[in-house]
DNA sequence: ATAGAAATCTAAAACGTTTTAGATTTCTAT
DNA sequence: ATAGAAATCTAAAACGTTTTAGATTTCTAT
């Protein structure tokens, strides 16, 4: 049995209300009382009941996220350290971080999205993995509560976001490709719907053009973000008529698979085909060969979304949207000098 | 403003305990009022108050998991896979997964539990990398607080846990390795409270053993579960006097390192020097070469502590404690037929 | 010593539920 | 029609806080 603020008040020969005030520094306790209340709750180990305070303050002191279930995220190391900065930099403020998952774009999520807004379980929400026109902006806005996103659709309202230059960091991407002298190039994509896929992809068809270089409509596949889709891409490809010296992959998941499937057909990476990831994890370093990618600070994206998310909350001033510069690290799976 | 039982109950011409009861399928609501209070509920999108239902029923349906912060965890996939796991069941019973983070060891754990505890904000905790004669199980116990562990240290009192048979995987691995032809075997280990470490090292040296291998002292050295260990320790290794010809390790991350030391030195690995890891990660099937280790399932892992955590709370039985068998994957990174 | 101001404390209401104990209504058997 | 039982409903209390509005105490200046 917790130890309440009845207890310390009686303990105290004081109102529940001088305590109360006393714990919050109010300025009309004198520092002797506040003193002596909060040394004794310290002693006690009081801790305030959550959810009376809660109930009565109106607040959560909470956020949510809420991971796309059903989809085959365990191989993707993106989550880990996504969660890891949300979970650091809530623990500053403080704010309790609420975990839990609903399959992307089915009635489940917006049952829970709903149901969380309504039971006031959170504060705000941290959306990432953004859709194009995905409702749950569109929703919680119009209900009203704050949240943040990685990646911003352009809606017809504003919202704090960071955002990643997925365009601009392909576009460097293939221009490093091409004057490494790697001329057809392949991309091997993600779920339409994703502002990922489709920034990225816009930014692989822009850079070609700058590039000189063909889009070749038989080179572009469809994925799911894994490396089963990478490894199936790859495979498919050895039966088109013109088949790609370099192989794009819309992350690095997607690249791992193609990596396996070029070792199956043995060929030499780096060398007789490129191969190039997105979003720079550790295991990127480790693979055969080392995989050139594109680096986004996974883990203080997550803490800025925090940041935004709390001064949205609070209503704070903040800028409303960052901008993240992705970063190439060229490796050996684009080593190729000469032109083919 | 979300709309309370109130509204419900004035929109419905009957009292406030009515309403509650009838959605809560008690037996002395007649089945009319019952149907017309659930559809009124669903149609103006009621979902209690989280905090008033928890304040009111003296329980949160929530649990906590407190990640070990400050420890180098960006790269290690583990978390992400265990958290989904955790956030998978939990969606199931319903439990809400708080997830936060303290330092391992310090007060500031020891404050984060506490409060968690006092302030009533979970009903019960999931624990991991659990630590010889670890505070935290005998502080929850003490406070009669709910929880469950993965590994399992021998206290004085029992609780529900999943252990990974830890020792007996890596004698597997060691006989794996002596039949294979590696002959001295290094060791690069974690934190020496872990009990993974200690556990992992116990299997070692009866791996050793039984396969009639020297244990050589100097070719055991200490590491921190991360790949920077791995890579520091194989460089120092070249110094000693009869340096491995296989590197077992206490976990992936720390053979990822290992493997890109041996690169450095221009060693065949799988040849000349063979290296393992433990715990099956998605990236060891990438590296160059694919790394031999053994998997374990951290997804089902995660899942069956949600289950026995739930059992727990609720009094309900099932088994105490639930062994796991890791699995060797046999690998190109430990190759060698012949003896050397 | 005392009026008035300043400093300090507190009673009571409220947050939105659930639950207890009992009230009211409906049914059954005569 | 009616007593008693069964079925159905509800008033009020309670969970543990915070906050409002006002009460009490202490201090200051005369």
């Amino acid at each position: 049995m917790p130890v309440t603020i009845r207890d310390l008040a009686q303990q105290l020969n004081l109102s529940i209300a001088t305590v109360s005030r006393a714990l919050d520094n109010y300025s009309d306790i004198s520092p002797k009382t506040r003193q002596r209340v909060q040394q004794a709750a310290q002693q006690m180990g009081y801790t305030p009941n959550r959810a009376a305070r809660q109930l009565r303050r109106k607040k959560a002191d909470a956020i949510g996220y809420i991971l796309p279930s059903g989809t085959p995220r365990f191989a993707d190391p993106f989550y880990a350290e996504f969660l890891v900065g949300l979970s650091d930099e809530c623990a500053l403020h403080p704010f309790d971080l609420l975990v839990s998952n609903a399959p992307p774009g089915a009635q489940a999520e917006q049952d829970v999205y709903a149901s969380w807004v309504q039971s006031r379980k959170v504060d705000g929400f941290v959306l990432n993995r953004l859709r194009h026109d995905d409702w749950r902006s569109r929703f919680l806005y119009t209900q009203g509560t704050p949240f943040v996103s990685l990646e911003h659709d352009y809606q017809e309202f504003e919202y704090r976001s960071v955002e990643v230059d997925n365009a601009g960091g392909m576009l460097t991407l293939v221009q490093h490709l091409a004057s490494a002298g790697y001329r057809r190039l392949a991309y091997i994509g993600g779920p339409a719907d994703l502002l990922i896929q489709r920034q990225r992809y816009a930014g692989f068809c822009q850079g070609l053009e700058q590039a000189g270089l063909a889009l070749d409509p038989e080179r572009v596949l469809p994925g799911d973000l894994t490396s089963e889709a990478g490894f199936q891409a790859v495979k498919h490809m050895r039966w088109i008529p013109d088949p790609p010296d370099a192989i794009v992959c819309v992350n690095d998941e997607t690249a791992f698979g193609a990596l396996h499937a070029l070792h199956d057909l043995g060929l030499k990476i780096g060398q007789q085909v490129g191969v190039t990831g997105f979003d720079g994890v550790q295991a990127a370093m480790h693979t055969d060969p080392p995989l050139t990618t594109l680096d986004i600070p996974v883990y203080e994206i997550a803490r800025q979304l925090v940041r935004l998310l709390a001064a949205e909350i609070n209503h704070q001033p903040t800028a409303e949207r960052l901008a993240i510069q992705p970063r190439l690290l060229a490796r050996a799976s684009t080593h190729r000098i000469a032109p083919a």
